[in-house]
DNA sequence: ATAGAACCGGAGGAAAGACCTCCACTTGTT
DNA sequence: AACAAGTGGAGGTCTTTCCTCCGGTTCTAT
């Protein structure tokens, strides 16, 4: 039933291009975790040592590798999921599922764009999409009916929250390792029914120079910085 | 002083010039409010009614004009944190600050981009920056002696604050207006330094169509929708 | 060993997008 | 009326991305 190898395989690879074949998915893995899915199939096959031509012999374009490579990341969301259900505590379930999803997203850009952008992967991955939703909704309700997380919360908030962690992952990312994990908390606190006091920050804070510089390659606008011409002209 | 109307203009520009450049100033205005300074001058240029070239005569380049246009807003913002710094009570004043902030965010995109971004607007604007921040540490400052926001907050972690909350409106954008006023309190309750309870959410949840939209479009990884080409090969 | 299928590399085609220039033509001003 | 100032928008240039093509190489079956 694995749709990677089909039951009746044409043909076996030859011994180098399979070789070739793996090479080139360990390349993918790690420039897409590295630069997210924006990576260019020419990279990775710069990457893994092999011409475009060969990756493109291989996978008939992006889309196909990604999928072919993501399914396994996305099985281990799932995975994730599963353990924090299965926590009787509910709420201990959601905060380490939010952790981790922070971690798997702080170490692979690739899958973080997978999971938060459903515009990839429009076969399998959407079907692991479908199976966790349900179990999202579980574990929301267990937490609530426990008592601990705000009664007004709603599966359908996941989604925002992991976007707002995403956006301290990113910002912080190549300034300071780990630096987001000083916000997870801060927003699981928002998310908990009531609380006296606060839950402890391990991370230390951002200095004013991680700020600056967490600014200044910030990726989202990163563009904008390449024509920095400013002659100026009379009549502005 | 005032870099826009040196004191020995060269010669006044004539009057139909005047009224484009006008123009132009509104129409950047208008287009970079919703498009983000992701725009182009084209783009601007047409909605304007004019030709490229009047705007390129006007402004050397994208930055000058960005330059021209958000002193204004960053004047705006300064104001704001005035007026949060005025209120006896250093929290309402913050609260009441952050949302202001996501508002002007969630209805000039550019005005976000510019806050956020630190590479555009070189000068002046980079001299706002500097001026906002002394307030800002004394507002969060002030709302820590009065107890109400916890105490391992530090005025660096309000720009992550804001990128949170940025990301929640960019998600919310086209799907739902308003749609982020969910998420502000949510966040502000994981900053007070306890609480009982929690703070009334007005904004009602995501249906999962809105979730669905609002991923399809989320504009991040919106490219990667163009090639959905998928012809299969024999040997993937 | 050798034929020939399978495979490889990487230059470069194609398309899209962004910034900006150029210059024939129009308009305002004196 | 003369001419400086202004205008439009086609298109140059540059960059980026995806992907194809094909001469040359390597494996493998016999």
């Amino acid at each position: 039933m694995d749709p990677t190898t089909p039951p009746a395989a044409p043909r076996p690879l030859r011994r180098d291009a399979e070789l070739n074949r793996q090479r080139i998915l360990v390349a993918a893995k790690e420039v897409f975790a590295e630069r997210g899915l924006e990576a260019t199939l020419d990279e990775i096959a710069k990457h893994a040592g092999l011409g475009v031509g060969t990756v493109y012999r291989r996978f008939p374009n992006k889309e196909a590798l990604i999928d072919a490579l993501f399914e396994e990341g996305f099985a281990q969301i799932l995975e994730l999921t599963e353990q924090a259900l299965a926590n009787p505590d509910a709420w201990q379930g959601l905060v380490g599922l939010l952790t981790r999803m922070a971690e798997v997203q702080a170490a692979d850009f690739g899958l973080r764009d997978v999971m938060l952008s459903e515009t990839y992967g429009r076969d399998r991955i959407a079907q692991m999409r479908d199976r966790i939703k349900p179990m999202m909704e579980r574990l929301v309700e267990r937490a609530q009916e426990q008592g601990r997380l705000r009664a007004d919360f709603r599966a359908t908030d996941i989604m925002a929250v992991q976007l707002m962690i995403s956006a301290t992952v990113e910002f912080t990312h190549g300034v300071r390792d780990g630096g987001w994990r000083r916000y997870v908390p801060m927003v699981l606190d928002g998310l908990s029914a009531s609380r006296d006091g606060v839950t402890e920050l391990t991370e230390p804070e951002l200095g004013d120079d991680d700020l600056h510089s967490a600014m200044q390659c910030w990726p989202r606008y990163r563009r904008g910085s390449a024509h920095v011409d400013v002659r100026r002209q009379q009549d502005l």
